[in-house]
DNA sequence: TGTAGGTTCGG
DNA sequence: CGAACCTAC
């Protein structure tokens, strides 16, 4: 009997732990190990976990076809998981757990403990790297380093996927006979877990195989190549929509290169500027590998975090995290994530410069806030993307690039249609009036909690001085 | 994956 | 007077 332990990887495609256990047709169960307490440590994202369940209920029944059963182990941290994981691979007599790498450090040293525990009862341990097209450590300068900064990072990381040309795997073998599963309620038992659960738009985020590849070949077929001009506005649909299916794993990431190269049918596939997004993603994981201060929150780099006082005032915090900045394109994004779980990729750029930046709050807290609230939340992507603004981080923005809230909503959202959307209060403010700073103050909008310039001026002066 | 403030050029 | 371009932050 083999175990396949699922994490984020809740796929039966390219799926490598879940193909190779299935290849010596000795037989397979399924398990999976629920830590809500970690989740809490975490701050995992209650519409992700939401996501992470349906995925699962799915992913059940597709395995059954396979002669999988599942397993639930309910527990409430990582350190419970090694014994829970042994003894029920001694109740099944398995010889071998397979699974999927996971990078953040917490996970990295649960999987280790567990490891441990496993051989010393005698249980093989097998770890693949299936949430990566090219594995860590295995793009590297020269001196054997990991990148400092992406593009060379990338130029790098294209020329060992030509050399590789890795394919993604296959159905994995069917086994024998149907392994059991618990007897579990239809939900899998998540009721009790309901408060760390939170609903959302299932329409936006179908589950199961066939939605979640349908919604992969559609991108590739109608939208990627109008990827680059649409992608900005987030009143439009233009972008892939595929990170929440990335962060659980319901897609791997050479799922998505190869329907991406396949569906071209030339070489255009190599320009794509969404292939740069999978790359962002990988460089970003290699780095949390080959730098584990990263996990533990520290800044790539600490001398430029030295210069920031950071202002600690949870008044203007909060305003943000409500969405009250009196800031429209601020706000209405903030009220997108809360109300949604989910943010267009440009407004995540433009608050979170804001509340480094203009607010001079800690990346920390904004990285924790976006990590307890979005559907795609991703521990590596997260902290480097937080980084990348407050210029703290591998090839960070240059400490000087702040985004100016008016200009980037005039020119991402110049009919003002996603700030009515999400601020309908706007709806008798002139057109070209929405933008404003404190605009629909009459309507109940609240006013600016900081003034632009002053504040801009203040975060140069600070990250500017000498040291 | 930026912005501000300048200059130049053409209508 | 605005668009286009340049440069420093």
């Amino acid at each position: 009997m083999k175990l396949v332990w699922l994490r984020n990887d809740l796929r039966r495609l390219d799926n490598p732990a879940l193909f190779y256990a299935c290849d010596t047709q000795a037989g397979v169960t399924a398990v999976v190990t629920l830590t809500p307490q970690q989740w809490q440590l975490h701050s995992e994202a209650p519409a992700r976990l939401a996501l992470w369940r349906d995925q699962l209920i799915a992913l059940k029944a597709d395995l059954a076809e396979l002669n999988i059963g599942l397993r639930v182990l309910q527990l409430n941290r990582f350190d419970q998981v090694p014994v829970a994981l042994q003894q029920l691979a001694t109740e099944l007599k398995a010889d071998t757990v397979y699974f999927n790498y996971e990078y953040p450090l917490n996970e990295r040293q649960r999987d280790r403990q567990v490891c441990a525990e496993l051989e010393a009862a005698g249980v093989r341990c097998l770890g693949y790297h299936g949430e990566l097209i090219i594995p860590p450590g295995q793009v590297v300068t020269g001196q054997g380093g990991m990148f400092k900064v992406f593009t060379p990072f990338s130029r790098a990381w294209r020329q060992q996927y030509l050399q590789q040309l890795p394919e993604p795997l296959g159905m994995p073998a069917c086994q024998p006979e149907l392994t059991p599963s618990d007897r579990l309620p239809d939900d899998l038992g998540f009721k009790a877990l309901a408060a760390a659960l939170m609903p959302y738009d299932s329409q936006r985020w179908p589950v199961g195989e066939t939605a979640v590849h349908a919604r992969l070949n559609d991108f590739i077929e109608c939208a990627v190549t109008d990827y680059a001009s649409q992608r900005d506005f987030p009143a439009v649909d233009g972008t892939s929509r595929l990170s929440p299916y990335l962060s659980i794993g319901a897609l791997s990431p050479l799922q998505c290169l190869q329907c991406l190269k396949v569906e071209s049918g030339s070489d255009a596939w190599l320009d794509s500027i969404w292939m740069n997004e999978l790359i962002w993603r990988e460089f970003y994981r290699h780095l949390l590998v080959a730098w584990p201060n990263m996990s533990r929150l520290e800044p790539f780099r600490p001398e430029v975090e030295q210069r920031i006082s950071w202002q600690h005032q949870p008044a203007l915090f909060d305003a943000w995290c409500r969405g009250e900045t009196g800031y429209p394109i601020v706000d209405a994004a903030m009220k997108q994530l809360l109300t949604t779980g989910w943010m267009h990729n440009r407004l995540r750029m433009v608050v979170a410069s804001f509340l480094t930046k203009l607010l001079r709050v800690d990346w920390r807290l904004g990285a924790d806030f976006f990590m307890a609230h979005l559907i795609d939340a991703d521990f590596a992507s997260n902290l480097g993307g937080w980084q990348w603004a407050a210029s703290v981080g591998a090839d960070a923005a240059p400490y000087f690039r702040i985004f100016n809230p008016q200009i980037q909503s005039e020119k991402f959202d110049p009919d003002g249609d996603f700030l009515l959307h999400w601020l309908p209060e706007l709806t008798d403010v002139p057109r070209r009036q929405r933008h404003l700073p404190g605009a629909g103050q009459a309507m109940g909008r609240p006013a600016p909690i900081i003034e632009y310039k002053s504040a801009r001026q203040s975060a140069l002066d600070d990250y500017q001085q000498r040291s």
